[in-house]
DNA sequence: GTTACTTACGATAACCGTAAGAATC
DNA sequence: GATTCTTACGGTTATCGTAAGTAAC
């Protein structure tokens, strides 16, 4: 399986902010399903707003999250350290 | 010193979609600080934006976080539990 | 008067969906 | 062909700053 990109594009738009909690919960649907197009579903949104919130994420973080290949993506190694801590925020806020 | 409101209007305008790290950071740099103007400083924006900030974070969580006086803000009990989990969240981020 | 927080309004900027593009199989 | 992720464009929506409003002192 080869890979596509390994920084998609560096974001051509306009640069992002911050981190938000919809990017976290993005990215720990797509780990968790391999796939964006399936995560989209999953979180009721379309797979362009998921791939855009995404790369705005890298983009923040400065590094990629997902190697993107045509069968769908697979967190890399600074993507799997990163998802430990989305998922323990994430768990926070929702206790909360 | 006699309180304001406890709830602050019930936000008139379009209701939130989630809660955000930038509401966190408000809230936790408010509670230290004693005052939105103050916090507002220290965090470069301006003070409407803080308030409007922290009143919509109180309308997503269903509560109010800081009870208003002319002498300033304080924590609320509900405030204070959030605060606490909100720097936990604040700090991991800050980890990545 | 001063100082604190809030609200209204308007311009700017971000967001999201549609649809087309690109790459792999 | 099929599937995947990405990108451009446009309309809607949210965001933010200025300035005025409200309350307490």
């Amino acid at each position: 399986m080869m890979e596509r990109r390994s920084l998609p594009g560096q974001f051509k738009g306009a640069r992002p902010l911050g981190v938000d909690f919809d990017q976290l919960r993005h990215a720990i649907t797509a780990a968790d399903y391999g796939s964006f197009r399936q995560a989209a579903e999953v979180l009721s949104t379309k797979q362009s707003t998921l791939s855009r919130s995404i790369q705005l994420l890298e983009c923040s973080l400065g590094t990629s999250i997902f190697d993107r290949s045509s069968g769908g993506v697979r967190a890399t190694p600074a993507g799997r350290y990163f998802l430990r801590i989305a998922r323990s925020i994430i768990e926070q806020l929702c206790d909360t």
